[in-house]
DNA sequence: AAAATAATTGCAACAGTATTGCAAAAAGAT
DNA sequence: ATCTTTTTGCAATACTGTTGCAATTATTTT
């Protein structure tokens, strides 16, 4: 985890490493609301910057979804501070909310005549192993 | 548009009929706050309780990407109140920062092993066919 | 190891987004 | 025209996120 913070130039602090932490004792995407809980005492306002920085150096990315639903979780690797670059999917469990990042074998191709697409994004929503 | 309404078994209100003539005249997916800009006077809470209501019976819906963009735009046909069911992916501009609802030939299969698939959403980013 | 430098944190104040309860007004039905 | 039900508008409130600034902390330099 230190070495991820210096890797993208960011200090080394207690605060981020409590952050970090939290996002690896997850397997699954989590809520600002889920961090907060977690980190006991804290400052909301560096919470918010905390996850700026994060998300703006390639350290964790945002999913969101319709009916206001905003996750946060870890970049695999390939994702630095100019672009975030996910092979994976996003999938919704509608019976338990959890937000999953799969990875998926073939990712598919989008082509649109006269549009420059730079990256896709999928998200896919249903049951999941766990609630099937 | 009355009958848009009707057939949802909502009241044909002034309000309604001035929020949906907002996004007639919008080819592209637009913001509240753009549908705020374009409406004069009016109440907020009034606008914020229009756009759940139309987003519930399917006659818009809402589009979320990273970076707090919301917008919307008018649903085609086969949404309805429990769920939408849109065939075509959302393509944002990196240029003009527009969202436009593309309707695509090929709208491709997401297999899962264990998650059963109900809905795949597909939003992609580039450089559109005016800023191109 | 101490001092200097630069980044980060914590507080206060504020801005934007959205929801709830309730009475008044408007729409549709009889 | 009257009745019933939905919708609107206002007040109050909650949630989410940002900015400026001084104090603190991490890293670099001496
Ligand atoms: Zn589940
Ligand atoms: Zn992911
Ligand atoms: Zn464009
Ligand atoms: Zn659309």
């Amino acid at each position: 985890m230190k070495n991820l913070l210096r890797s993208k130039k960011l200090r080394v602090t207690d605060f981020r490493l409590a952050v970090l932490t939290i996002f690896e004792q997850h397997k699954n995407a989590i809520s600002t609301e889920q961090i907060e809980n977690e980190l006991g005492e804290f400052d909301r306002i560096t919470l918010y910057r905390t996850i700026k920085t994060f998300i703006e150096k390639g350290i964790i990315h945002e999913i969101t979804m319709p009916g206001n639903i905003k996750k946060l979780a870890l970049c695999h690797d390939n994702c630095n501070a100019k672009e975030h670059q996910h092979q994976h999917i996003h999938f919704r469990c509608n019976s338990c909310a959890e937000i999953f990042c799969l990875d998926i074998d073939d990712y598919p191709e989008i082509n649109l005549k006269g549009y420059q697409i730079d990256a896709v994004e999928i998200q896919a929503k249903g049951i999941c192993k766990n609630c099937a």
